[in-house]
DNA sequence: TATTGTTATACTCTATAACTATA
DNA sequence: TATAGTTATAGAGTATAACAATA
C-alpha cells in the first residue's frame, strides 16, 4: 500500500478560508488516528485521568487498585502469581506490597505448601476499601466511556482483549 | 450495582479437580477484564513492545515517530503544535526535537509570521525515513492486531476514539 | 539446579518551576 | 501581559543483576 499522501498544506500558510487566523491549527493527523497503537494509549491516558482524581481519596494509583482487586477475588495469592497476572516485575512489586502493608490493607502469611512464597490476604480493612473502590471505578469507567453505548463498551472490551490476549 | 462477588476459592487451594496441581494457576480477574482502562492498556503494551521491536532498525520510538509522521503531513509545523496535538509537554519535546535535529532528519528553520516561534520541517532524509517507517508500521500494526478482521479493527479505533476525542 | 522474594540500582517517561526573547 | 522555546530538575514507572532462603 502506497503512503497516503494527499494535501500537504503547509502548516506556515493562512488557515484555509480564514481571516489570516493565526489561532492554533489542528494538525493532519491522518496516519497515526489510523493506528490501533496510538488510539489505545489516547484513550487509556483518559481513563487513567479520571481515575487518579477520583482514586485520590483512596491512595490508590492503578496497580494498587488492580492488586487489591486481585486478592479480593483471589485470596492467599502469590506475589509471583499477582506479577505473571498483571506483567508486573518482582522487584517493582515489593515496595507497593510493602505499603499497603503498612497500611493495614493487606497481609503476608507464610504460605501452606511453599517454604519460600507467602500468600497475600487482604484484612478486613482492605475488603473494605477494595469494596468502595471496586464501586468508584465502575462509576468512573462509565463516565469515561459515557459517550459509548453498554453494547459498544461491550464490543471494545471484547476487541482489546483479541488484541492482547 | 453490587460488586460481583461470587465464588472466591482461596488461591491456596489446590486446583479444583486438578490431582493437587501447584503449577501457576491463572488468577481470577472478573472486575480487571471489565474495564476499559485496564484493556487499553495491556492492548496497547502489545503493539507497543513490537513496535520497539521493529522500529529498532531505524532508531525511532513512539515518541519520535508521531513527531515525524506529523510533520511528514505538516511542514513547518512548530514544536507548541506538536506538543497541543500529542499532549507532550514542551519541556519533553525539546531533547526530542534536537536528536533529530542532529541526526539530519529535521530542520528548525525561522517562522515567517512568529519570531519566537520555529518551523520545523523534515529534510530529505528525514522524509525517506518516515516514508519507510510508516510502511513498517502499519506493517507491524496489521500484525499486532491479526487476530481482528479488517471490519473489527476499524470498530475498535472509532470506538477507542470515542473514548478520548 | 531452579524459584520466591528481595535489595540495589539505572534508565526512561512525565511533570514543574523558572528563564529569554519575542508578541 | 502573554506566549514559544528552553533549561534544570524532580518524580514516577520500568528494567537488570545479584543475593538468601527454600524447593
Amino acid at each position: 500500500m502506497a503512503t497516503t499522501r494527499k494535501k500537504i498544506p503547509d502548516a506556515t500558510a493562512p488557515a484555509t478560508g480564514g481571516a489570516a487566523a493565526l489561532k492554533a491549527e489542528r494538525l493532519d493527523t491522518s496516519v497515526l488516528e489510523k493506528l490501533v497503537g496510538y488510539n489505545a494509549r489516547r484513550a487509556w491516558l483518559v481513563v487513567t485521568a479520571l481515575f487518579a482524581e477520583r482514586m485520590a481519596v483512596y491512595g490508590l494509583k492503578q496497580a494498587d487498585f488492580s492488586v487489591l482487586s486481585l486478592l479480593a477475588h483471589n485470596p492467599g495469592a502469590t506475589s509471583r502469581e499477582l506479577c505473571a497476572t498483571l506483567d508486573i516485575l518482582p522487584p517493582n512489586l515489593v515496595s507497593l506490597i510493602a505499603a499497603m502493608d503498612s497500611r493495614g490493607l493487606i497481609e503476608r502469611r507464610p504460605h501452606p505448601r511453599d517454604g519460600r512464597a507467602l500468600g497475600l490476604h487482604l484484612t478486613p480493612a482492605g475488603e473494605q476499601l477494595i469494596a468502595e473502590a471496586e464501586r468508584a471505578v465502575v462509576q468512573l469507567e462509565a463516565e469515561a466511556s459515557a459517550r459509548l453505548s453498554a453494547r459498544e463498551r461491550g464490543t471494545l472490551v471484547r476487541l482489546l482483549q483479541k488484541v492482547y490476549l
